[in-house]
DNA sequence: CAAACCGGTTTGTATTACAAACTCAGTGTA
DNA sequence: TACACTGAGTTTGTAATACAAACCGGTTTG
């Protein structure tokens, strides 16, 4: 039988589903503003914005804000820490999933 | 580029580390009690008791009590709605997954 | 100059996951 | 008979989330 104990060890951080989309997008363009992210990941602006803080707190990704003609951009990037724990989550829901097909 | 909003439509219920073990084992062994639960699992009892509960009230599992020799023995079992829902995860979370890779 | 808009952030609330404390039956054991 | 002790769960208290609604500072539009 398969070590169903390290189930409960998933990066929380990662796992939530709404952070989860933030993170495949920013893996999937590599850098992102506030809009694009709204619209690929559907969350709503509050949420996107304290989810990406948390990231940011977590070192997983970095928000940098500028100006556009006068117009605030932020652009969120994913950071090598954050790729390495997006690369060991799915490593780890990988096995979840073979765990699950026996 | 892949639909990032449907990872926030994952069923929290399953998508929960500990009940996803939860399901997982029963979903191999078809059958288990208390104590093989907590072990496979890594929960302790009161998480496993709750998670439980949880389950049970949603309909994914069931919960027998009976008595063997005078001790109380509780056996959970997966229902057919909960094999239905942790299949449901399964393609769900597959494809998210897939969508990581890229 | 006021109203709407853009790009976010803060706040309030309801849910939750967790562990510690509790319960209650049976089992030594003195 | 009394008295810890264990085993099998459940209840409770608390701290952490996730979520949406309200807010906010600048900017454009009417």
């Amino acid at each position: 039988m398969s070590d169903f104990e390290a189930f409960p060890e998933l990066d929380r951080l990662v796992h939530e589903p709404g952070r989860l989309a933030i993170a495949a997008v920013l893996n999937a363009v590599d850098q992102a503003d506030f809009l694009f992210l709204l619209k690929q990941t559907g969350l709503t602006r509050g949420n996107l914005s304290s989810h990406t803080a948390k990231l940011e707190a977590a070192g997983y990704i970095d928000i940098e804000k500028t100006f556009v003609e006068k117009v605030p951009r932020t652009v969120y990037r994913l950071t090598p820490a954050g790729q390495k724990a997006l690369n060991r989550y799915r490593r780890h829901m990988r096995k979840v999933l073979e765990a699950l097909e026996d």
